[in-house]
DNA sequence: AACCAGGCGCATA
DNA sequence: TATGCGCATGGT
């Protein structure tokens, strides 16, 4: 990885596994949108706008966020050449990297992944989408035209269930305002979740109303850094019934949440499946 | 017009 | 412990 700071812009060379496109529009976050090529999205108080060069990826910000923010929110820090070497033993995930090379966990931060992810419940990516824009136009902070910051626990648990009408969130507004409380009140400390062991930050967040195994694992995958954490939705239960009957194969022990995400994208949008 | 969507809580047995 | 249904809403 090479590191070339051009004028206000920040352009990374020589960066194996790394799609733009696909770390950003896998469903693992909801809040990036495509606009002629340039990625934009908002992350904490940060606007980002980041594209795929021939010459590299482009990153419209200075060497600071790069280095403080966006370094570690694109797991720029992992080697996942070495991680796919082990993941590629198993025929499967090999098919699925040849056809999706580039996929890489987001760290996003605790609170959004977990708020997104209740939203995400029998939901279906553009409805999310949807719900989680109308959470921030509503309680967010004004970045810029049409941008904003997602609303922080603080922000939304004295809030009433009606305050939530506008989401168009249904059954779903009762789990976000219980997680925002619990969150907000320190009684589930989603920021300890990361050096906690998985399956006690699992517990944690049982306690919140609308978050099960599933929300759980996600949070801790895409917000916590438990890149071992393994989400089980419906196309993953596909896969699982479908190829591997007895349980992930022995080379993603470590790494399963990296197996689920190329295995999930590639049971949902591969042809040739 | 039914059925489904990156589930979960609750009732029932 | 295991299954099945209801839940709000919107897209197909």
């Amino acid at each position: 990885m090479e590191i070339k700071q051009i004028e206000n812009k920040i352009l990374i060379k020589n960066l194996a596994n790394f799609s733009v496109e696909l770390c950003l529009n896998c469903g693992q976050a909801f809040r990036w949108e495509n606009n002629n090529g340039i990625w934009q999205g908002v992350v904490k108080e940060k606007l980002l706008r980041i594209e795929e060069k021939e010459e590299g990826i482009l990153f419209h910000t200075s060497l600071n966020d790069f280095n403080n923010i966006w370094f570690n929110y694109f797991d720029l820090g992992r080697d996942y050449e070495e991680i796919l070497q082990k993941l590629k033993k198993d025929k499967n995930i090999l098919m699925a990297t040849e056809e999706f090379s580039g996929i890489r966990i987001l760290n996003q931060d605790p609170w959004e992944a977990l708020c997104s992810f209740i939203i995400s419940q029998n939901n279906n990516i553009p409805r999310i989408k949807g719900i989680i824009s109308r959470l921030c136009e509503n309680f967010g902070k004004p970045i810029e035209e049409g941008l904003y910051t997602f609303p922080g626990a603080e922000e939304l648990c004295n809030l009433s269930l009606d305050d939530f009408a506008p989401l168009r969130a249904g059954f779903r507004n009762k789990y976000i305002l219980d997680a925002a409380q619990k969150v907000a009140s320190g009684e589930v400390d989603i920021y300890k979740l990361k050096d906690m062991p998985i399956e006690q930050a699992c517990e944690e967040l049982l306690k919140i109303k609308g978050v099960g195994a599933k929300v759980a694992q996600c949070t801790l995958l895409y917000g916590c850094e438990h890149i071992d954490a393994f989400p089980v939705d419906v196309w993953v239960k596909r896969v699982m019934s479908e190829l591997y009957e007895n349980g992930l194969p022995e080379c993603t022990k470590g790494f399963e949440g990296i197996a689920q995400q190329y295995l999930f994208h590639w049971r949902r949008n591969s042809k040739n499946f």
